[in-house]
DNA sequence: ATCCACCTTCCAGCAACTGGAAGGTCAAGT
DNA sequence: ACTTGACCTTCCAGTTGCTGGAAGGTGGAT
């Protein structure tokens, strides 16, 4: 399939699937008028980079996270540990982002959204807790 | 006091403490020296910037902010709707993350670490699901 | 034959810094 | 007085991860 249905499917701009193909993470087919084509695998790897990318993976860490899915020598205990570590820093991404919710949310809640010159947000953002 | 100074109170490099005077967000004053003075109102903003980036809030919405701050008729509803807006952002991360950790986990267990090559995931990739 | 939507490459610029060169300033130590 | 070293200054370049636009080729429908 050409570049616009692969973007269409994967979710992510043809600029990026360009890019991406520019810095090696995907090398798709050619046809013969020299246009990209685009195999179910390929669009497969850039949902999974657009999801992985959505989530604050740099784009060498989805490199890697990529390799675990190409590695022709996988399940080696290497390819798994590099999988682990990732798990570990999801982990961490995900707590971090719950505390910054329930911050938010506090705020939120306590900003009343009316026009008088009390905003618990911008009092907490200056003063700090 | 001097950038030095300054950077140290808000946590902030004096690199980006230049940049932000640099893209208009704050105005030192100079000593006849040439050197950036900062007076304690500086600082507090810069603080405060250094929170709200924290937070996540682009600089083009800490500027937004920063204006609700500085005017005193602000209208504390502005400050909510764009505290909820980075809320809503929030939730999505964290529902995608959670999904990416699933996976990545389903991977992990996939892969015992040994050498047998029998990994569920690739043959699913290499099938074209 | 002519649209028009698609595709190609290349070059430029964005956000939000970060680093480094080249040089001015200041307080302290000798 | 002089030198050292830690500051400060500006400016220019690079980073990451795209995003937009120009200039031009291709493909299917009318």
């Amino acid at each position: 399939m050409n570049i616009g249905e692969a973007s269409e499917r994967s979710g992510l701009p043809s600029k990026t699937i360009r890019y991406y193909e520019d810095i090696g993470l995907i090398r798709p087919g050619r046809g013969g008028n020299g246009y990209r084509d685009y195999a179910a695998a390929d669009v497969h790897k850039l949902r999974f980079l657009q999801r992985s990318r959505g989530l604050g993976f740099s784009v060498e860490e989805c490199r890697q996270l990529l390799a675990l899915y190409e590695d022709k020598a996988r399940a080696s205990a290497d390819v798994r540990d590099i999988a682990e570590m990732k798990l570990g820093e999801i982990d961490r991404k995900i707590r971090e982002l719950t505390e910054l919710r329930r911050t938010l949310e506090h705020l939120v809640h306590a900003c009343h959204g009316n026009d008088r010159p009390d905003c618990p947000i911008l009092e907490e953002l200056s003063d700090g807790r």
